[in-house]
DNA sequence: GTCTATAGCGTGATAGAC
DNA sequence: GTCTATCACGCTATAGAC
């Protein structure tokens, strides 16, 4: 099941997909991009679209290693592991020459009424990201204020940098993005601010 | 130039862009909708992107009327004005079970390498939105804090919507977008109580 | 300006030898 | 499991009568 041709076809349309997204990517693309024939592919998949289920259960399986573990190395307070984790999509829109962004959020805006299990794996990939950040603002303890609703803290933080990705690429000016980023900051600094005022009184 | 038909195929095309995407829509689409026949569009447009030059160049001559107009009927409180507007998508997730969104950003992921014109025509679109609500928060006045960058909270506040939308979508979850909302109104709410503490002190 | 017919191509997918 | 050849379809776009 995980031979070496399935995974060069996965990783392929990964990166097709990332860039080019679902539908402007063809089966020819995926093909002649990694040197496998079109016997091959269809031998491992039933069609397009499995590629993409597999390509999307990559990326569940591999959030830690492949996102967390690399935007974290040597980064250990819980508030700063968040924004290294948006200077991440940052790096990878100025390495792309705003090409990349998340590859999560293109695809959920691109498929507009995607089959049942592609949105249920597209929303289990922004889960597991919220969680993460979630479990950061949990370490934060009491940083933040008391009784804030850290889940609905960690997909704000969701939101402020797809928002951010999509309004960074259109302008193609990466101010932007950091503006973005800029308010969020101000954001968690007022609430820490908050916390530190009612440890206080 | 604005014949009865050539308006019928921009509308159509606009409904079915918002709804199915630009790559997902064909010509045979927009035609059996919109009642035209292929020579009828080929007699206005060179080809099917020059439909969606049309389509952005409609959103952008028409956000008054088309937009804010209706989104601010009987609201007169420039903050108000703000969260009235975001109510209005928030309505179209509802009403359209979470098929429409926002029609800009959609295609600002779907269209990964927009030609020139079209990538401008988005990021026109996504400034004039920024604009409006960057006036309302200079409306505001005295009730942010002096030196709030008005332009970058505009800015996040397009973020928040379109990320907001992104997630609700997914999700296919009103709730998701409610709490995003409500993290948004707390920074709001945030920024005019730090700006009485000054008013104070 | 409108209509019909169709060209020309790229697409997802299949057949069948090896 | 791999390779080549190819089908059947839908797509954008065009031609040309009216």
């Amino acid at each position: 099941m995980n031979s070496a041709t399935r995974q060069k076809i996965v990783m392929t349309a990964l990166e097709l997909f990332y860039v080019k997204g679902y539908n402007s990517t063809s089966i020819a693309d995926i093909l002649s991009r990694s040197q496998v024939h079109s016997g091959s592919l269809y031998h491992f998949f039933p069609g397009k679209q499995d590629v993409l289920v597999a390509v999307l259960e990559f990326y569940r399986d591999g959030i830690r290693e492949n996102l967390l573990d690399l935007a974290w190395m040597g980064v250990d307070d819980p508030i700063d592991r968040i924004f290294a984790l948006l200077n991440g999509y940052r790096t990878g829109l100025l390495e792309s020459d705003f090409a990349w962004g998340c590859p999560i959020g293109n695809l959920a805006l691109e498929l507009s009424e995607p089959d049942p299990n592609i949105r249920k794996l597209l929303d289990v990939n922004f889960k597991n990201w919220i969680a993460a950040v979630e479990g950061c603002l949990h370490d934060a303890g009491a940083r933040l204020p008391e009784g804030t609703d850290r889940h609905a803290l960690a997909e704000f933080i969701l939101t402020t940098m797809e928002g951010a990705i999509m309004q960074a690429r259109t302008a193609q000016d990466i101010a932007v993005f950091d503006r973005n980023i800029a308010v969020l900051r101000e954001h968690v600094a007022l609430l820490e601010n908050a916390a530190r005022q009612i440890w206080i009184n």
